[in-house]
DNA sequence: CGTTGCGTTGAATAAGGTCAAATAGAGTGG
DNA sequence: CCACTCTATTTGACCTTATTCAACGCAACG
């Protein structure tokens, strides 16, 4: 992209990181807006902050700042229970809306985590609810972001509540696929940005499970695994396997 | 309470449901609203509708029309799977609010089924989002409300993910007996509204282990069943259940 | 009274978990 | 660039837990 002539330096910083020019505007908290709610929205965000791999962008606990868009990267969010055991309650790309857990009581109820380098946007609640007043559009498209959330992890009960580890794993898989094709990736064909254990965390699972169900695919030829790279052969397959009892081979 | 001289038998139908005098009014939607905000609540909701026992408030699938909070009774709401499995998602009784999930995508993600003779208070979503945005308290806690449910999908998840069978039943009860006392009835005496079938759905495990469970909790005097009603004998070894390895008798 | 739905209990089985050992990468300091 | 660590992963053997299958009891109801 040629710079545009007469914009200073930090213009040009100011335009590649505005809503209205950002490529994922579309999944993210703007979806829907016209261009002058893109421009309040985008006066929102107070700034875009760096994460580097293995921070956290806030602990359980704390209290509540601000929502945060994942711009690039990926995440991932843990409840903690008193006793020392973590499930990852969520995985997070570009264009996720992070921090929804904590309005309930001004504070974070979970850890998020970069699994990657990341950057957020960081958007402040107060600020959101008041310029949500002002664009009707606005609120409701928040309230189904909340809303959106609560059927996923819906999902993710029925997941945990009724599906036998390799359905769990090829939900998993499938699920990533779709969400990496909504951002303009491949469908097929991704980086793992999580290890075993936190796979296996998400699924209710153990590592080794996973590892060996990934084998099992892989032997099978629905997947091709090599450490954290995976390429899905066989998609029809792998949603077969959804809803199989047992022995479908 | 002697009745009001002066009132019609219709306003003292009126009054009897309204908002502001409904001993609900704290745990639900109008909490923390002033008697303007009541009032204006209070004509927002605009039937009160009885549902009899195993009757469906709505089904997945069905358009979004109102949001519904529980005057009386117990419900449960039910995630399907294509494949006829189903997972109940959760249990619901008074001041609870329903039909969160539908607002993503203006239609019912799952199943709301009554477990007794229940009656709710019908919400229209296109008024409350109208209110919403004349009383700014009303939108916190509405999005508060919403914020509430992802924090306890989240726990769900914690569960169903890394607890064994008997540490998920005795979080269950933990769980129905603070709700009961929340509501100003016993903490530790009360009727299961639902099945053991649905417990073990709920819980992601079967009838039968949900049975033996109970049974085993008995036998150790922790709690005595007959059938749906529960005491419980021992609250804190019942807290302690939760978090051990295994073997801790 | 038989029927029906719900609940309990036992025995056998299967699915994952646990433990242990070997291997493979990724990152680091020399 | 190499050796060294540390962590992540794979795989096997064995064990535990919850499921499955089956039989039976109980209570409500027509």
């Amino acid at each position: 992209m040629p710079s545009q002539p007469g914009l200073s330096p930090i213009d040009v910083q100011r335009l590649k990181t505005a809503c209205s020019t950002c490529s994922l505007r579309e999944l993210c908290l703007p979806a829907g807006l016209d261009q002058r709610g893109l421009e309040q929205v985008d006066r929102l965000v107070n700034r875009r902050r760096p994460i580097r791999r293995g921070d956290y962008l806030y602990r359980s606990g704390a209290g509540l700042d601000s929502l945060y868009a994942i711009r690039t990267g990926f995440m991932k969010s843990c409840v903690l229970h008193e006793d020392g055991r973590e499930q990852v309650a969520g995985f997070h790309m570009m264009g996720d809306l992070m921090g929804l857990d904590a309005i309930s009581s001004s504070r974070h109820m979970c850890d998020a985590v970069a699994l990657e380098d990341s950057e957020v946007c960081e958007i402040p609640l107060a600020a959101l609810e008041q310029l949500s007043h002002d664009i009707p559009s606005l609120q409701q498209h928040f309230h189904r972001i909340m809303s959106r959330e609560i059927v996923r992890d819906y999902g993710v009960m029925l997941l945990l509540g009724t599906m036998r580890a390799e359905e769990r794993l090829a939900a998993f898989l499938l699920n990533l696929s779709q969400r990496f094709a909504a951002r303009g990736y491949s469908s097929t064909e991704f980086h793992l940005r999580m290890t075993r254990e936190e796979i296996g965390s998400y699924l209710g699972l153990k590592l080794e499970t996973i590892s060996r169900a990934l084998s099992r695919f892989h032997e099978e030829n629905l997947i091709e695994v090599r450490n954290k790279h995976v390429k899905i052969i066989d998609m029809e397959a792998l949603r077969g396997l959804i809803g199989q009892p047992s022995g479908a081979s």
